[in-house]
DNA sequence: TGCGCCATACCAACTGGTCGGTATGGTCGC
DNA sequence: GCGACCATACCGACCAGTTGGTATGGCGCA
């Protein structure tokens, strides 16, 4: 089972206590239906701490973004699997940490930045580029280890960029295909799809059918 | 370009009329973010003639859900992909005719179920059911063509039932990818997951390099 | 050391407006 | 004249955001 927050210090200040609640409410309720009040009250704090720390609802939508990426950015660059030699190993490893982090609740796994973006990419151009920002840091983390594993293994037709978004595609539709389901179910449902994300890889790296196995 | 209703009919009625503009609105907006009102005003009806066919506006979202899964379903199923004899190229006709459906701004290709289910997952177990129904509906669509192909090419590890499930994976993580992007680089990052996508099932089913660039 | 000063952090109560939903009445075909 | 269909007017609840104010702690200066 993964905690809730795996990777984000317990907060402190009203101000991190909110961002704090904005990822777990954001997550289970949505950005729209998720009330300013709702947000004070998860967070222990009142109306008038939020507005002094933000100047909008939007705001905060834009800095809890900010604050997923950050933490998120701090928890996969200390993670062992760079640690490896092989460039194809460090990219496998990376699909594996994050199936290792699929359990419990599609609302304490998914992401906050493709659940906000899906609602507000039309109605606030600022929520927007803060997710886009968080999900395209994330696939760049990537981008060094899959171009120097196509390099090593010979792959074209497509370049580091496109597929370290693609790992980042077949994430986030993991996470919608999950929430479809009861809470139960979920987890599988998205663990599924970053076991063919990764068989893709093994594909695309030529990866032996006993070592890609093995794990 | 893709119209923004390319196999759904033009509403005579009121109710028809909410519906196309719930999957309208629900795509740009959002389903919390977009209110009673706007459905009314966009679908040019009242507030009496949405609730004389609608309990609630949850009993919309579940209608609409069902609604647009029968209009896509009814698109698929007309489609002409079925005819090719090789189920291979049934399979990749499908992901062929979807790269093909996404033009214009994101709320013109993107899914109403998969918006819908990130943000009514928790709150709404009806609309979760409808959205889930409506994915996994279109997934099942394609099921008995990648069984008859995993057959044919001897594909082994996983399931036909698995594989249905991670092209609308792929499909709804794409949306979500192109989401984030102003609205002129949307289709791009879409059409870039379908063709990873279609490159897995090459790899899957062992298609010849020369066959896989001929489309 | 102690005092005046002020910025930061936070709070409770409130506002105008919008929300989903309702009550009621009219109009049309059968 | 009855029910399906729809329009108008309206309600209480809740929404994001504002207001006026308090508690605290750091800093310059005597």
């Amino acid at each position: 089972m993964v905690p809730n927050r795996p990777f984000r210090p317990t907060p402190t200040n009203a101000k991190e206590k909110l961002l704090e609640a904005a990822v777990q409410l954001v997550r289970g309720n949505g950005f729209a239906a998720t009330s300013v009040d709702q947000l004070c009250a998860h967070a222990g704090v009142t109306k008038g701490a939020f507005f002094h720390h933000f100047a909008s609802k939007e705001a905060l939508g834009v800095a809890a973004a900010d604050y997923w990426s950050q933490c998120t950015a701090a928890f996969f660059a200390e993670a062992p699997f760079h640690h490896h030699a092989d460039p194809v190993d460090r990219v496998l490893g990376y699909i594996d940490l994050r199936l290792a982090l699929i359990g419990g609740p599609a609302e304490s796994f998914s992401c906050v930045a493709g659940t906000m973006v899906q609602e507000a990419f039309r109605s606030s151009a600022a929520i927007r580029i803060a997710c886009e920002a968080s999900i395209m840091d994330n696939a760049r983390a990537l981008e060094a280890d899959i171009a120097e594993a196509m390099i090593q293994r010979g792959v074209t037709g497509t370049t580091a960029e496109s597929l370290s978004r693609h790992v980042q595609v077949v994430i986030q539709g993991a996470f919608v295909l999950a929430k479809t389901q009861e809470e139960s179910a979920a987890p599988d449902m998205a663990r599924d799809a970053l076991r063919h994300l990764r068989r893709y890889f093994e594909f695309l790296f030529r990866v032996p059918q006993e070592r890609s196995a093995d794990q």
